[in-house]
DNA sequence: GAGTGGTCTAGACCACCCT
DNA sequence: GGGTGGTCTAGACCACTCC
C-alpha cells in the first residue's frame, strides 16, 4: 500500500510533492477533504508529524485548507482578473464591506516612493468582494483629513475610482506600485488564511482636479485570488 | 531573563513576533546572525522546536536565512523597481546568465489568457542580476521553434525587450500579466529560497512587426526583490 | 465519544561549518 | 570537536466538529 515517494531531499518534501500530484491530477477534488493525518501516516508509512508537516506546506502554497475539528480540504482555485490598461481597476459590481475608520499615519515602507504626507491622514478600510465568494481584496484608502463628510462616506461605500466617479470628481493622474507582500497578522485573520500568506499588493496614488484631493492607498490580495492585466499598444 | 512575551494564540507565533521586532527595532541587525537555536531557547523558556518553527515562519517571509552549520542571519531589504509605464521594462544595465535552452511546450495555467501556441516552443531559460547582488529575476522566453539562430542567441544573451532592441526589431504590441505566486522546487534551488517562497511573476506576449515573431514568456522574481510601477496621466 | 487538525515537548540523528 | 540548523519520530494535550 506504501506508494513509491519520489527521490528528494528529505521525507516531508516527498509527501507534500506526492499530495500535490494527486491535486493536480484530479484524485483529490477541489472543496472535497484529502484523507486524515493518521490516515496518511500509515498509507505513507511515515510520522503523523511529517505528514503534518507536508500539510502545513501545502496550506502555506494555497493548495489546501485545514479546519481543525473537520478535516483538510482541497482549494478550489478561481482568479479574478483586472485590467490596469486604462489605469482603472474596474470594479463596478464589486460589493464593499467598511472595517474601519481611523486617524492613522501611513506608515508601510512601500509607500514612501509616492511622498505621502508625514502628518496623519484620515484611513478609510474595506474589504472588497463577490456576493457568494471569499473576500477578494482589503483596500486602505488614506485621505486628508479635512476632507468632506460626503466624500467620506462615499470611500466608506465604494472602491477608489468608482467612489470619484460618483463624486463627479476627474482624475488627473495614478501611480501605481505592484509588489507581492506576506499576511501580517490583521490581515491574515480577515481573509482566514495562514500568517505569512503571500499577498499580490498594489499601492497608488490618485490626484484629481479637485484641489487638495490627493488620495493614498493600498490595496491586497491573496496572490491566488488575484491578478492584474496590462496592455500597451505601441505608438507610431 | 525571560522576556515577555505578546499576547498571542500560540507560543511559536508571539517567539516569531518578538523576533521580527527586533529585526524591525535593529536589535539585530542586516547580515548578522541572531542568537543560535539553543541560546533563544533557554532565553524565551521555550522548547528548542518551537524557537526553530518560529525561525522557520520568519524564513518563509523573507525576514531572515539560515544557514545549517553556520547560523540564522537577518536579511537585508533592498527592492528593485521596474517601471512599467512605457511598456519596456528597463533592464540595460543587467547582467544574464543562460540557464538552458530546450524544447518544451508553455504549461503554466496562467498563461492561456494570451492564447499561446499549443504545439512545442523553442524555451530560453536565463537568469537576471546586477554585478555583486544576489539573482534578481528568473526568465522563460518561449520562441518559435523555427526562428534564426541569431535571434535565439540575442534572447539568450540579453533581455527581452533589449535583444529586440538591439536585432532591430519594433514591437507592435506588450501584453502584462502580472501575479504572485510559489516558487517551485526548482526556481527555489535557483534563487536559494525555501520551496513555497513567494515570487512576483510578469507573463507577457509581445507581438512584433516581423512576421511571425511573437515572443511569449515569464519572468519572475523573489517577491522581496522586485516590485513595478507604472504611472497613468489621465487623458484631455 | 470518536475523529479531526493545532500545539508543544523530548530526544535523537544528520550534514555542515569553523577552529 | 563543538556548534549550527534540518529532519524525523514518539507521545501528549487541546479545541473543535459531528454523530
Amino acid at each position: 500500500m506504501t506508494p513509491q515517494l519520489r527521490a528528494s531531499r528529505s521525507l516531508h518534501e516527498s509527501v507534500r510533492q506526492e499530495l500535490l500530484n494527486r491535486i493536480q491530477n484530479g484524485a483529490y477534488l477541489p472543496n472535497l477533504p484529502i484523507p486524515s493525518t493518521a490516515t496518511l501516516s500509515s498509507e505513507f508509512g511515515v510520522s503523523p508529524i511529517t505528514i503534518k508537516r507536508a500539510l502545513r506546506d501545502l496550506q502555506a502554497i494555497g493548495a489546501v485548507t485545514a479546519i481543525a475539528g473537520k478535516g483538510t480540504f482541497v482549494k478550489e482555485q478561481r482568479r479574478f482578473l483586472i485590467d490596469l490598461s486604462d489605469g482603472i481597476a474596474h470594479l463596478e459590481t464589486a460589493n464593499v464591506r467598511l472595517m474601519s475608520i481611523a486617524n492613522e499615519k501611513i506608515s508601510d515602507p512601500a509607500m514612501e516612493m509616492f511622498n505621502p504626507p508625514g502628518e496623519a491622514t484620515l484611513c478609510v478600510r474595506k474589504m472588497i468582494f463577490f456576493a457568494g465568494e471569499p473576500p477578494l481584496a482589503y483596500d486602505s484608502t488614506y485621505l486628508s483629513p479635512d476632507v468632506d463628510e460626503a466624500i467620506i462616506d462615499k470611500f466608506a461605500a465604494r472602491p477608489v475610482t468608482e467612489a470619484l466617479g460618483r463624486l463627479g470628481i476627474r482624475i488627473r493622474n495614478i501611480s501605481y506600485l505592484i509588489d507581492a507582500s506576506t499576511a501580517a497578522r490583521k490581515v491574515a485573520e480577515i481573509f482566514a488564511i495562514p500568517n505569512g500568506y503571500p499577498m499580490l499588493r498594489r499601492l497608488y496614488k490618485v490626484t484629481t482636479t479637485k484641489k487638495g484631493l490627493t488620495i493614498f492607498g493600498i490595496l491586497q490580495a491573496p496572490f491566488d485570488r488575484l491578478s492584474y492585466s496590462l496592455n500597451i499598444q505601441s505608438e507610431n
